[in-house]
DNA sequence: ATAAGATTTCAGAAAAATCTGAAAATACAA
DNA sequence: TTGTATTTTCAGATTTTTCTGAAATCTTAT
């Protein structure tokens, strides 16, 4: 097959370019199922990352074949998240869509977003729970104690979970790249899977 | 309310007892379906975790209202997950279920599975992509550039994850505490949450 | 103000996930 | 083995989630 050299894109170029983006697509999808998020949904953020262009509406209804209602429906939520954030071309009474094309800040949104639906409302369950539950006394039977003691390691393991997320993907926090850098350093023997995945093609940002 | 201080249980104790625990119960549970887990899957595990006793197929039933079917594949899941183990007592034909007491040992469980749920599959539908799509050349047009730092910057944000989640989280990692107190040690700022599910009521494990 | 254009809402339709229950398969004790 | 207790499987029922499409609402240029 030919090889492309040109600085703007042939046909050809231009097919396959849309082809790794619905690939793209649709692995960002099915992974949104995983996460509790609507395909959908998640089909628009990878849409509007993957592309880096502000988008409509109509443009998000055609390039995914879904209707106006349901690109209502996640670009709000998409908005909650906030990862991504409209834009307004002048002359245009349209408002368009783009996403956070900062990989790094995208997934402290996405930590952020999980931790408050996942993790914050059992933590308050158990606060609440701990205290309708038997409290332990000087002569507690087993049971009770074995209860508290067992609510306090989740709450302790979570808890800990919540901080750090606050710590580093909160709006003011460290930053994902600080707490990986500490943790890369840490001395650990033998890792699992391979690394491959950190050969980066281009040379990736700072 | 008269406080109870005998080493064995009152029945009004026995009852706030079952009370927290199914409440415990109902709080994991609804946390499962976030998770991609199916609410009974979930309930299982609590119901084993919170009572601490190795328990039938049976007596799961009885407890959670849910068919025997329903256990069996739960059971499954939940043993492929490794947060809980067979039990066998002698002398009795059944099968006993007791879920993994440690909570961080249970994280890592839970993490390290999320990670191959979730996170392997995109990284290896992004090598696929990358291969797929036209690669870089010495005059690429912009378009092509573009796609091919955006599937890197996921990669690498992605993959780090992994390689990190392998690190402290996989069979032979350092352990989450390990890695929490690495980050705890961080130098930061201001944090959102309060911390007061720190203040371990029994004083946790070593 | 008005009207055209754009967005949101939401009831009902469609799709997906979960659960049941009973039949089939399996494991164990005798 | 044989009989019985136990577990697994899976087709269909049920429940939950997601999606559609059109009416209602909102926005903005004139």
């Amino acid at each position: 097959m030919a090889r492309n050299s040109k600085a703007s894109s042939t046909p050809a170029v231009k097919a396959q370019l849309v082809e790794a983006q619905d690939r793209f697509i649709a692995s960002w999808g099915r992974m949104g199922s995983v996460w509790g998020i609507s395909r959908t949904m998640a089909e628009v953020h990878a849409l509007l990352y993957i592309t880096g262009k502000p988008m409509c509406t109509d443009e998000i209804m055609d390039r995914l074949r879904v209707s106006r209602g349901n690109v209502s429906m996640s670009v709000r939520s998409l908005l909650e998240w906030a990862v991504i954030e409209k834009v307004r071309l002048p002359g245009d009474r349209k408002e368009y869509f783009q996403a956070e094309q900062d990989v790094w800040s995208m997934l402290r949104a996405i930590a952020r977003e999980r931790i408050k639906r996942e993790v914050d409302p059992l933590l308050d369950a158990l606060d609440e729970i701990g205290e309708l539950a038997p409290q332990i006394g000087s002569h507690s039977p087993e049971d009770v104690v074995a209860l508290q003691r067992r609510l306090d390691g989740v709450r302790e393991g979570f808890g800990l979970i919540t901080t750090l997320t606050h710590k580093f993907a909160g709006p003011r926090g460290a930053g994902l790249q600080t707490a990986a850098k500490l943790l890369a350093k840490a001395p650990v023997g033998r890792i699992g899977r391979s690394t491959k995945h950190l050969k980066s093609r281009t040379g990736a940002r700072p």
